[in-house]
DNA sequence: AAGTTGAGTGCACAGTCGTACACTGACTAG
DNA sequence: CTAGTCAGTGTACGACTGTGCACTCAACTT
């Protein structure tokens, strides 16, 4: 159930959860919104994405099914706001991460780092992601297609200013850094199977991770076109 | 709709479509069930395996919804016959490919070669275990799960008689693996989002996945514990 | 020839689904 | 102060869901 939010005008006395202050219109409004994506992003803890109704979310939401449509034109709508609030983030921080560090270890090591601690404070958001991701046609595996591209051509710039990478043609740049998109996504689908609290399976997936883009990372020096 | 099984007693005239012959009683019963799979994946084209219904494949299949019920316990077993069924032929074709080849370059072109073709003649098959392969907890994913790992270990079997890889711990050599079954597994999604017939983005995508492969294979001469 | 088995039928049920429609009443702009 | 906007309400609909139950009748066993 998680953090079902009060939208009822009837009930908002009881909003005195948060300071509150002036509620505005639109203000009102964003909330019930955000409530509707805390909704389904808690249903979708252990379901898939085509299988959650209109209904479970509204009712999730605290607010009647019909009410939806005021901040979503279909489901679907809804879940590509959930994907966009999904990698908002990160991809600036996993851009901070690589940046700040010089040479291959070190970028993998942060990268790696960064990744985990994300994808920790947000599991819920990445399970849902990793799950649509192949899940089919339709908006929300489009929506992911688009912003893994993104994430990849991220990661080419970053790359071309390795010194044995300058003079590789963008098309296998772009080659090695879906490579290395991938491999992290594999990562994140690990990490989430690991049951809460494990710490020590968390300590060996981030290793083998680790190893995994050393591995990658190895042949570069000895490639040609 | 595709190939819509005959299955109601009061058709079985129009079955003449095989020479039929001396139709038993449970080979009867297995026609239905193949029915029913064909059906499902005929249905799976385009959506996912949550969204399907009993009702939906048992309409496909030409029987009534109650009559599923003969030949598997839950849509859940349905799927589970389903990952079976994709992955049945695949590993041994695989394994086949890789053995008669020797050295890198050989075992690589073969084994793309091998995964392309297969792809191609089942198409509904690869799609459905792509879509399904994260689509969350459950039966199907288990299964596909168990099956990846087999590829996986299938895989490492054989990249152990390579010269260089002969002394790696078994550790490495599995990572190596995976490695290799994820970009492969990729392959496998971009061939399936190419629109049919273009044959040019087909063969993109093959030395695409060559590359791949060598990119990753490069770096193991210089791999160190 | 008589009896048993079981794949497939048809009906019926209680739920859930998306969404159309007319509504209310707190906020807000004039 | 007044009129309008619009987030949220309640009812209602037809369509679809999984599954229980009693059934038929061809294929099989004895």
């Amino acid at each position: 159930m998680g953090h079902a939010a009060i939208a009822s005008t009837l009930l908002d006395v009881s909003a005195a959860e948060e300071p509150a202050g002036p509620v505005s219109r639109q203000e009102r409004k964003q909330r019930t919104r955000q409530a509707l994506l805390d909704a389904a992003l808690d249903l979708l803890a252990d379901r898939s994405f085509a299988s959650l109704s209109l209904r479970e979310v509204a009712k999730g939401a605290g607010i009647v099914p019909t009410a939806f449509y005021r901040h979503f034109s279909s489901m679907e709508e809804l879940g590509v706001a959930l994907v966009e609030e999904t990698t908002r983030t990160l991809r600036g921080m996993l851009r901070g991460a690589r940046t700040e560090q010089r040479g291959y270890g070190g970028m993998i090591r942060a990268s790696v780092h960064t990744l985990h601690r994300h994808v920790r404070e947000h599991e819920d958001h990445f399970r849902f992601v990793t799950r649509e991701r192949y899940a089919g046609p339709g908006a929300v595996s489009r929506a992911i297609a688009v912003e893994m591209r993104m994430f990849s051509s991220d990661l080419a710039l970053d790359l071309a200013r390795f010194d044995p990478l300058r003079t590789w043609p963008t098309e296998d740049l772009h080659l090695l850094a879906d490579l290395i998109v991938t491999a992290m996504l594999g990562t994140v689908a690990e990490l989430l199977e690991i049951r809460p609290g494990d710490t020590a399976a968390d300590e060996r997936t981030l290793v083998a991770a680790e190893k995994r883009l050393r591995m990658i990372l190895l042949g570069v020096p000895h490639w040609q076109p």
